[in-house]
DNA sequence: TTGCAATTTAGACTCATTCTAATTCCTAAG
DNA sequence: CTTAGGAATTAGAATGAGTCTAAATTGCAA
C-alpha cells in the first residue's frame, strides 16, 4: 500500500518536471492509484484514500489526481458521461468497458496499430493523443482469470 | 433546411423500428442536424432549431437527440467533460478534435481498420462499438478546403 | 526566524443533463 | 364526429460531477 523508492522517485521527478511539489497527499494518493490495477472514479480514489490519510479532503483528491495527469503519470478515461475514471498504466492502451458489470478493461496495443491509425489522418492534422475505446459484453471466459 | 422525402422516410423507418414516433419537433430537429455538417451541442442544435420552430423547448432538444440515437440515426461524440456533440454522419468514421479552434473534424475509417482493432480483443470480450478520438492542432492546409 | 508561494481545505457554485408533473398531440375505437 | 389512451412535449425543479473561492497550512529558502 506504499509506493517502493524508484515509484516514489518517479513521481518525484514527474511532478517537478511539471513545476508541481511532491507532497504527502500527492504521494499517499499516487500509491493508492498504483496499489488495486483497476479505474476508479474520483470518488473511489477519496474512499481508498481516507483509509491511510485522515481526513484528506475530497478537493485534494481532484488536485491531486489533476497534478498527476499535467505531470503525465496518470491517464484519465471517460465514458459516456459517466464520472471521470484514472488509469495509472502509462503504457498504450485501448479501453474496453464491460456494459454489465461496468468495469473497464486495459487492452494491449502494438505501436504498429497507433501507427496505422495515424496515417488515417490528412496531413495537416498533428495528433497529440489518440483514444480507443470499445463497450460491449465481456461472456464467461474461457481461459484463466483477467486482472 | 428541410428534409428530403427519403431522408424523411429514413428517419420515419427508423423511429418506429425503435418503437418511437415520428414528430413535427423530431422532424424538424433531424434537419437542422443534417443542414450544417458540423458537430453540434445540445444547446446549438436548439438555437438553430428555434429558427424554423417557434418555441421549441430544450428538454424536447434533449429528447430528439436522444430519441435519435436511440433509432441509431445519429452519433453521440464526447470529448473530455465537455457539452456532448451529435454527429449525423452514419459512415463508420473517428474523429479529430482540434485543441485550438473546438473544432471537431470526421476521419474516414477503412473497414480494415475496424476489423484489426477487433482481433485486439481476447475472445471472450464482444464488443458492440468502437471510438476512436484524436486530438491536437490541425495546421494550416496546403490542400484544398476540408468541410 | 521570517517570508513567501504553493498546496490544502470546506463549502459555495456552475452548468450539462435528468427528472417531474402537467399539458398537448395523435391515433384508433366507438 | 366524439372519446379514450398512450406517447410526446413542455417549463421548471432537481441532480451531481466538477470547479472555484478564500482562508488556513505547509515547507522551503533567505
Amino acid at each position: 500500500m506504499s509506493l517502493s523508492a524508484l515509484q516514489r522517485e518517479h513521481l518525484k521527478e514527474s511532478l517537478l518536471r511539471a513545476g508541481l511539489k511532491p507532497t504527502r497527499q500527492r504521494e499517499h494518493v499516487f500509491a493508492v492509484l498504483l496499489g488495486k490495477r483497476d479505474h476508479p472514479t474520483v470518488e473511489e480514489v477519496w474512499q481508498r484514500s481516507r483509509q491511510g490519510f485522515e481526513g484528506i479532503s475530497l478537493a485534494t483528491v481532484y488536485n491531486c489526481l489533476e497534478s498527476f495527469v499535467r505531470s503525465g503519470v496518470v491517464r484519465q478515461v471517460n465514458y459516456e458521461r459517466e464520472p471521470t475514471r484514472y488509469c495509472p498504466n502509462l503504457a498504450p492502451h485501448a479501453h474496453f468497458k464491460d456494459q454489465s458489470s461496468g468495469r473497464v478493461y486495459d487492452i494491449e496495443l502494438p505501436p504498429a496499430t497507433l501507427d496505422m491509425l495515424r496515417q488515417l489522418l490528412p496531413s495537416e492534422f498533428q495528433p497529440e493523443a489518440i483514444e480507443i475505446s470499445f463497450h460491449g459484453k465481456r461472456r464467461r471466459s474461457t481461459g484463466r482469470a483477467m486482472n
